[in-house]
RNA sequence: GGGCAAUUAGCUCAGUUGGUUAGAGCGUUGCAUUCACAUUGCAAAGGUCACUGGUUCGAAUCCAGUAUUGCCCACCA
């Protein structure tokens, strides 16, 4: 066999991921073919965009990235070998209260509080910090082979991001869209923030319901006793017949002796409780509403870190819990009734504390007429959101929409653009730049606003924040979101209505919201339970393609349940590969270069293997396009596999001892292999790439950009 | 309280518009092995497709209901 010597050795031993994978990821870079304008492809060839979806600067990569990500891998490599322009554009979110939540920790661990070192050092800091860690997820997405533009990272605060941030809410206040106000909103009195209602988690709680007598006619029933101090009015429905007369009465609060009304109210279910309620303006979302339709005044018994104030007389001091406690035992007698209560409280989705609604000034954002314009672009078809249920999750929260607080009282973030007048701090201009003269009092220098913006109110503008201006003309509106469902409304619905107000055009067609990704007995995967599964543990361990075959042999559209198993099949899979290749190039005559590209059918296995191979193609591409990933990683396994290893090479070698079939055969087993190299490339592109390498191919180029 | 999803082999899951013996990966059993690969090949065992009723010539697939599980939403204090 002496023809056979010339390619041995190259594909000695088993496939080495390691020593393959590092070199691989260097030749793609130093090709700069990720970024598209590099592309070897035609002047006017299409554009293809895919946003990443911005991972926080804390983040590091767990089980959803590697999911996420590989999916949009494989969708633009595959765009990229069909010969578009295709542009995966990465970055980083500043993401204000997590980020500054992990330095505030740092420095804790130092003895330093923020507060000590104020807020310029403070943000110093928290830069400072970013520098050194805001990159990781970044790398380790390298390491799972992603061929994202990185030359185009951007961060979302980033001085040219910055701009499109203050543009756009000088726009929103031209608008009229934005206003300021004292209002109860959500508190995190451990951040020492506002948050808007998408930010809350809720968590069951065993409380009880418990029954005051303010009188002997009114008896209302709470599950929070100490707010009764900021009580202003007692309500009822209007159509409640037990009631009705004593609407317009007055009652005297116990413990406090502040008299207040009783009013009527639709709001009120008369069926829940005794059907009367106390109405606590400054210390309930809903009743503050009520407060407003009654011109109610708002008594704050609670301070913004969760405890009582002087209002609250002899409680002042006392946390809410303890003050609880004690309201129910100076009330006495008057408590009437004691009912164990299931209740959901708010927590905030950064630090897991209790919320507690308290009134403060505020700015938010009119939602009505942005909005009505998200709803359209998913009526009208112009976006897609795919499994297509998810779209009535999305109509849902919009057609309820509330105003947007968008200001937040923390350091770290893009502060508003709001320019207050020093001797009178209820004036104040709003502008990019800061006013060069005060147009209240005339001599003062004005200051910014302490707040900084809700970190999705920048994340919502990265389609085209994210891209310089001449990339705007060039790729802008982009193609395809690929995302997890919990980010649908935070963040999708927000980059769809920002698009469509700023460039008059919704950034993306398609929105794929993947399963999510569980322990295999179904539970959350999460770091601070220790549930979570490294997805570097695989790759370190059998290489990047192993990840992601794991990944999408899972991703089916449900809920994953993550099997170790998949793992083994991938790392199976690799080895089946190398070896497959490894007897092709053993069997070819090595003296000719191989440019065959369309072998003849001789024999029916000829004719049976091209057929298929034709078919799968086909088929695959078509998968890719609908986001069906993992159905084509499955017919690829199930062709290379059985159809290629199993049957046609056993074939083979029958085959190439008949004269007059040796040399066809030789062509058609080499064509199979560079042509199945193409369509698992964008599933399996290192050991792939590795492959096409080796391969004796005149003009050839970096798989990365063969033509599919 | 409302909505969505899931329930198929020991485990994790496929099963497009209803159509011959219901599939895959992993696991299990038997046989094979100097010939690309034992990270292998061939073969086999293993399923009243959650339950009940209905539509149909025909249902894992469509309809109604029940049960269990999970997720989301909601201003019932």
């Amino acid at each position: 066999m002496q023809e056979q010597t010339k390619t041995d050795g190259i594909f000695e031993g088993p496939y080495d991921a390691k020593a393959h994978e590092v070199k691989i990821y260097e030749k793609w870079m130093s090709s700069g073919f990720f970024n598209p304008d590099n592309l070897p492809v035609e002047k006017d060839a299409e554009p293809y965009i895919v946003y990443m979806p911005l991972p926080n600067v804390t983040g590091s990569l767990h089980m959803g990235h590697a999911l996420d990500n590989t999916l949009q891998d494989i969708s633009v490599r595959y765009q990229r070998m069909k010969g578009r322009r295709a542009l995966w554009l990465p970055g980083t979110d500043h993401a204000g209260i997590a980020t500054q939540f992990v330095v505030e920790k740092d420095l804790k661990k130092q003895g330093i509080s923020r507060f000590e070192i104020g807020r310029e050092k403070f943000i110093e800091k928290v830069w400072e910090w970013k520098n050194i860690y805001g990159g990781l997820i970044l790398e380790q997405l390298k390491r799972l082979g992603c061929s994202a533009d990185w030359s185009r990272t951007r961060f979302t605060m980033d001085p040219e991001y910055a701009i499109d941030v203050q543009k756009t809410f000088v726009h929103y206040y031209e608008r009229g869209w934005l206003y300021r106000g004292f209002r109860t909103v959500n508190w995190c009195t451990r951040c020492g923030t506002s948050l808007s209602e998408l930010e809350l988690e809720y968590k069951d709680e065993d409380t009880n319901l418990w029954h005051i007598k303010y009188s002997d006619e009114i008896i209302v029933a709470t599950t929070r006793p100490e707010t009764m101090l900021g009580d202003t009015a007692i309500a009822v429905n209007p159509n409640d017949a037990r009631y009705t007369k004593l609407i317009g009465t007055k009652v005297m609060l116990p413990l406090v002796n502040r008299e207040i009304p009783i009013i009527g109210d639709e709001a009120i279910d008369q069926t829940f409780g005794t059907g009367m309620v106390k109405v606590t303006p400054a210390h309930d979302v809903l009743d503050f509403e009520i407060g407003e339709r009654h011109k109610l005044p708002m008594v704050i018994v609670i301070d913004a870190r969760g405890k009582m104030t002087k209002e609250a007389g002899v409680y002042e001091g006392m946390k809410v819990l303890e003050a609880r406690e004690k309201i129910i035992a100076d009330l006495g007698d008057k408590v009437i009734k004691i009912e164990p209560y299931p209740h959901r409280v708010s927590i905030c989705y950064r630090c897991n504390s209790l919320i507690e609604p308290i009134p403060s000034m505020q700015w938010f954002l009119k939602m009505k007429e942005l909005a009505g314009k998200a709803t359209d672009a998913v009526q009208s078809g112009k976006v897609s959101i795919t499994p297509e249920r998810f779209s009535k999750t999305y109509f849902d929260w919009l057609s309820n929409i509330r105003d947007w607080t968008i200001s937040r009282q923390i350091w770290w973030g893009h502060r508003l653009p709001v320019w207050y007048c020093e001797k009178d701090s209820e004036k104040f201009k709003v502008s990019a730049e800061k006013p060069s003269a005060c147009e209240h009092c005339g001599e003062c220098k004005m200051v910014q606003a302490d707040d900084v913006l809700d970190t999705w109110f920048s994340s919502a503008l990265w389609p085209f924040a994210g891209l310089s201006e001449s990339d705007r003309k060039k790729y802008y509106p982009g193609h395809t979101l690929i995302t997890a469902r919990d980010i649908l409304n935070l963040w999708v619905a927000r980059m769809i209505y920002s698009g469509l107000e700023f460039m008059g055009e919704a950034p993306f067609k398609n929105v794929l919201i993947h399963g999510t990704i569980m322990t295999k007995d179904g539970k959350r995967m999460s770091k601070s339970l220790g549930t979570g599964i490294d997805p570097l543990k695989y790759i370190e361990e059998y290489g990047a393609d192993v990840a992601r075959f794991a990944v999408v042999w899972q991703a089916s559209g449900q809920d994953i349940r993550w099997d170790e198993t998949a793992v083994i099949g991938g790392r199976k899979f690799t080895n089946k590969i190398w070896n497959a290749a490894k007897f092709v190039m053993g069997s070819q005559n090595a003296e000719t270069q191989i440019n065959e590209e369309n072998p003849d059918g001789i024999t029916e296995a000829d004719k049976k293997i091209l057929e298929e191979l034709k078919n799968l193609k086909e088929s695959v591409g078509k998968d890719i396009e609908g986001f069906e990933f993992s159905k084509a990683l499955h017919d690829i396994y199930e062709f290379f596999w059985h159809s290629f290893c199993d049957t046609y090479i056993e074939a083979s070698k029958e085959q190439m001892k008949v004269d007059g079939q040796k040399e066809n055969t030789q062509k058609v087993l080499f064509h199979v292999l560079s042509s199945s190299l193409k369509l698992m490339h964008p599933f399996m592109p290192f050991i792939t790439e590795a492959i096409y390498e080796k391969l004796p191919i005149e003009n050839k180029k970096l798989l990365l950009v063969e033509k599919w």
